[in-house]
DNA sequence: CCTTTGGCTGAAAACGATTACTTGGGAGTA
DNA sequence: TACTCCCAAGTAATCGTTTTCAGCCAAAGG
């Protein structure tokens, strides 16, 4: 038999638009054999005869035949595409993490498609939907907070690797020490001589920066010193609000330890504006080693996450657990390092 | 009829794995109706008695059922999801296009997935054999060289925009005016009096970035100068070429001119380390107003592309496009500024 | 009281691949 | 020659939806 008439024959001059795509029954059709000799031997699935396979690889090519990944993700209930959700495209982080995701999936022979959800709940739970519904092999997620609901992926079966944020839901997770980072970080500070040094934080359903004003109330509180916090939203400029809280107050800090890097990139132009050297009227250290973090005016210290690494790690417990969704979750913690610079060294005034 | 035995019954206290996913049949036993009903009721198409569609609700919520979009997509011969592939999330340019396009996606209601190539030729065939198999509604792409191979969108039929690189093959485009913005870079450095700028570029199969080293080199002419060029290449310490090359030879330039944001920022670490004063004992200005930009010191002169509104144009061309794929292709320039900050302002030496 | 109309409902045919199962022919053995 | 056995190729079931189409029932009109 051959395929059913759509009034259209394939490579006959089909005009510019509107012409059904080629369809595996066209190829059989074209190369005189079943749908089933053109699925085995483009899979390289069960013996074919070298003619029969050669004449179906002709076909192929001369029709432009590309078959339907829905079709057959339909039949085999699956696919070979990962979905990854992170909460800022333009948070270095983040995109070092991708960049481990990516070149570890593509080594076990994944795709990663890339979600942004811009810290905003609902669209992180319209991707986490769409992850859901498309069945897609597994799932890299970095959640906006805590409370994310993942029922959707769960109920669909869908592996699923915890990144940066802790979930209340369990799951393999892969994160850094943000609390000794912070210890870290705040002792480095006091030793250095600041006297006031204040955490400038993110909302308090972030888990991680959560650990990181933890780690920094705990070394304060061992010093004997009050706790300065201040919760900043995302997608604002960080240095108003400090301006407008802890710079306006009697005794304003000495010093900032910020827990992401675009706060800190905030508090520098803020602080220059302000006319505060850093260094030497104000101390400053932050997290995330991004790219510009040494050439900033002054360099900048910075507490750093081995970001790469942990997308590395992240799709590495992805591959285990698809392979055994069984198996009890996993928590890997990385350490992290701390990078003096400029920025955190007490300079005597000029 | 009810569905197909499995040997399970959906809510029954299924064991913990291997538990197969709810269906629609399942859902329609469960309701006691038809799996047409459910699937009009779950869509919202076509009249169903309010009495069953309460029914229905009850019993997809009940069984947590969640459609299977895999085969949805089949039937409907279409999803909701357009691929975005660019060349670098580390690029920030690209991320401001990225959030430009999936914020118009998405007032369309379309999701966006991200796919990074990296600068890189296999991933990014890859990542466009994915988009073609898998039938996404719509590709914007940040091609990583004209000759980019699109024949599986174009086999696919599936529509195309491309941003930023221009393509050889005929497509919707939105760019910025490169050619433009390296004059007005270019004339700027002279005006300040810089004596023999140098641009420092990407290899010459990259569209937009030969476009600014054709305005720089078009400047130097009018003016009598000999171009001063190197190509450099992705992924590497741009730096390093550079100081083998013009900073070793018997002129060396008094000006650099970066066409994106990465390389402008190698230049800013290497001079420091090389001990050259930026803005004093060199000019420099890049392209890209990247978020560190006002902050590194000396603050860094650019020429600024519109990347969100680029992003928000190429949606809105794809959204057309797929609305009517015969129309003839549009281009789309967008205008460059030039931001002077202190990098490229010629200071009398200390 | 019968017929027409209209609106819901359910049965069944797509969608386009993969793959279990069936079939037929050739080779090998008694 | 006849009977197995094996292997490749083809037939058809299947994946889980959406959607066409036919049928049924109730209401309305003649």
């Amino acid at each position: 038999m051959s395929a059913p008439d759509r009034g259209w024959t394939p490579g006959a001059g089909a005009g510019p638009t509107g012409a059904p795509l080629v369809r595996i029954v066209d190829v059989a059709a074209a190369a005189g054999v079943s749908v089933a000799t053109v699925s085995r031997t483009l899979n390289g699935k069960g013996r074919v005869d070298p003619v029969l396979a050669g004449r179906v690889r002709d076909a192929a090519e001369r029709l432009g035949y590309r078959p339907n990944a829905v079709a057959r993700n339909l039949r085999r209930r699956g696919t070979q595409v990962w979905a990854l959700i992170i909460t800022d495209v333009n948070n270095p982080f983040y995109t070092a993490v991708a960049r481990g995701v990516e070149d570890q999936a593509s080594r076990s022979g994944y795709s990663v498609l890339l979600c942004n959800t811009d810290e905003d709940q609902s669209k992180e739970d319209r991707y986490l939907e769409v992850a859901a519904q498309e069945r897609v092999a597994g799932v890299v997620l970095a959640p906006r907070s805590s409370d994310t609901d993942v029922s959707g992926l769960v109920g669909s079966r869908i592996p699923l690797v915890v990144v940066d944020r802790e979930l209340s839901h369990p799951a393999d997770f892969v994160t850094a020490a943000s609390f000794e980072g912070a210890v870290m970080a705040t002792e480095h500070l006091l030793r250095e001589g600041w006297r006031r040094p204040a955490c400038v934080t993110r909302p308090a359903d972030t888990a991680t920066t959560e650990q990181r004003r933890l780690g920094y109330e705990d070394v304060m509180r061992r010093h004997g010193l009050p706790p300065l916090v201040r919760h900043v939203p995302f997608h604002v400029d960080g240095w108003t609000e400090i301006q407008n809280t802890l710079f306006s107050a009697p005794e304003p800090p000495d010093a900032l330890l910020t827990v992401d890097s675009m706060l800190a990139l905030d508090m520098v132009a803020g602080l220059k504006r302000l006319g505060r050297r850093i260094g030497t009227d104000v101390g400053l250290i932050g997290f995330d080693d991004a790219a510009w973090a040494p050439v900033v005016d002054p360099p900048l210290s910075v507490v750093a996450q081995p970001a790469y690494e942990m997308g590395v790690a992240a799709a590495r417990l992805l591959t285990k657990r698809i392979q055994d969704p069984t198996a009890a979750a996993e928590t890997l913690t990385m350490s992290t390092t701390m990078i003096v610079r400029e920025s955190s060294r007490r300079a005597a005034p000029a």
